[in-house]
DNA sequence: ACATAACCGAGACGGTACGTCGCGTCTTCTA
DNA sequence: TAGAAGACGCGACGTACCGTCTCGGTTATGT
């Protein structure tokens, strides 16, 4: 199992325990260390003493709350994607469509965009990582993209047979072809495109 | 400059060669061999002397050739990535779609799309890795499927006022995603879903 | 400085020491791997591999102790060359002698002569080796060997005018002559043809 | 067997040979060149890459000539080793013994002594190296010294029961102490010292 | 209050891969 | 064929990072 720093279960009162407690501070300070560090030089150069160090920590410190550098890079990112995606309603497809696709632009194109290009190598030889980043990262926006477009339906904005699914897949899609791979921007201008270009003649 | 095994340019009547020759065939030997460690093991796990062992090569072999583990990868990747792909001409547009994606999905389901998944992550931290990335796996691609387009609007069976920069983004990113992120199948279902769902109502 | 493991200082009230202490153990477990290591390939053969690998340490632990081969070499061998050399008092100078040399003859037989024979061709270009080699080695050795004449000078068995001096080089020079080029055996009969043909018939 | 280049056996008008025959100054060349090599950085540090740069030839030409790194050194030192000693007739024991010494000394303190000492590590481990060194440094020395005392004896010069084999010993002995390890000077005060309060008493 | 036990920073530890360099061989071009 | 040049397979070099461990020292809790 992937060790998280929040894992601890549904137990009431904490039970009674013997030694001085963790430091919940450093948790914080140590997922920041790693953003910055990720950010900053990728996974692949991001060492474990240099989040330490960056963090004023010493190495058991991290490895007392994380298995690996896997592990830290993992619950990190996980930790600011699981920051609830705003799920817009402004009564009408096109604005939700707009609204919510401008807000997850906006948040892929910080740190969490960049940790998560970094994991997309090894998504293939780490099963769990995979899961969790699907879990996080895809689920939860294709969960909102499609509660906006059920909102349509019953509004009657979405054809009764648009393929829904695969405008979901179609919409990620390009966001993430424009992050990780040509590097173009994910400004409003490209949303807007995106939304009244394809998004809108698929559904309606 | 990002120095590649083929480098050689613009040769005049070519000064005479002192020494033994690099042996053109290690060239082939050494890149086939990164690409099989790289598809078992990923590129993080890739190392120099699996490599060099795979190929019965020495470590200085390799890196007379190219200076660094991301040198050789990138280079690997272009190599397999700049075989042309096939220009289907069909005579209809949903034939050509159909029949360039069937058979780009099958590109990237294969050793090639696992060494371009290897390699996202180090985009934004090489740039020139960056550039000759998008110069070979989607220049190309795009470039083949705005002909594809173009063709179909002489034959009007696209729109004049269509969303052509658009369509080509979405169908790359839908490949993408599924390939890198979701993990779902790159299968024909998924490319017929995707032309006759999504590409053909846009166009036409 | 050539560091050796031993260097420290001459200590005050010992500034609070951070982070793990170097294991003590390491050092002696090093040092006879190496020993054994040199006394079977000889110095040029030694691989520091080799020395890790024998004393079950890592490559690292040994770097972090001295900073080349030859700075192990040689703090292996003056470790070995300090074991005091024993000083015979037999109350004459023909026993004083033959005891002495019979005994230093021994020594050099051993792992001690290899090891110093090994660094002799270095001695040229490593002045701070040949600074330690003869401050073990030789001086220690003359030492001994000129309290044993005049403890007989002062029992009268040295004429006053006797080329000591002289001698003791004579003497080291016959010793070091077999054990380093000749190869013919240090035994008790070298040692005896020695005090009774040379060194006697020059002191008495 | 160890290959020399000088090697040829006593042939009268060389056999008809088919091609370029060898270039017979590059051996000289290549031996001057692996002596001031060997002389200025030693045995350990001296690289083929490096006589053969600085001879101007190509790796190959050294190896056709000479099996290994310590075959060439070896017949480099032997080429100059080989340069027979001058053995005076002064008439007096005194005179030739001052004589010879006088001029061996000088001998060692060249490059040939440089060499001598840089091969002295490998002796143990490399028995044709030990063997060749024998018969030329020291069996050589040997040779003169003994002739001398031989004519010393007939001259009634010599004791009939003088230890004659030790004295030869201890004579090389002293120089090589000196030359190798404690560095001190090997100059004609020394050599004076040596013959008159050493060598002459043991003998007469 | 005081022992207990887990915490903390620091850094040594065994291991593995790195990228370089030297050895001795092999392969080209030129003379 | 020799010679200069330099690529080749091999293997040791000394460095860096991983994940573990062991120090001295700190900080709550439970007696």
């Amino acid at each position: 199992m992937l060790a998280t720093a929040s894992e601890q279960g549904p137990l009431g009162p904490r039970a009674a325990q013997r030694g001085r407690p963790r430091d919940a501070s450093r948790d914080e300070a140590l997922r920041q260390a790693a953003l910055e560090v990720m950010a900053e030089v990728g996974y692949r150069a991001l060492t474990m003493d240099a989040v330490a160090t960056r963090a004023r920590a010493g190495k058991a410190t991290i490895y007392r709350r994380w298995e690996s550098k896997l592990d830290l890079v993992i619950d990190t990112t996980n930790h600011l994607a699981s920051q609830r995606l705003p799920e817009p309603d402004t009564g009408s497809l096109a604005g939700d469509l707009t609204e919510f696709l401008t807000g997850f632009a906006r948040f892929l194109t910080g740190p969490v965009g960049k940790a998560a290009q970094a994991l997309v190598g090894e998504l293939p030889h780490e099963p769990e990582l995979a899961e969790a980043f699907r879990g996080t990262f895809l689920a939860q926006q294709d969960a909102v993209l499609e509660r906006i477009l059920d909102r349509g339906r019953r509004r009657g904005e979405v054809r009764p047979d648009a393929p829904v699914r695969m405008v979901v897949e179609v919409a990620g899609g390009a966001l993430v072809r424009r992050l990780m791979l040509t590097g173009q921007p994910l400004d409003e201008l490209f949303v807007d495109n995106l939304v009244r270009g394809v998004l809108l003649p698929l559904l309606s």
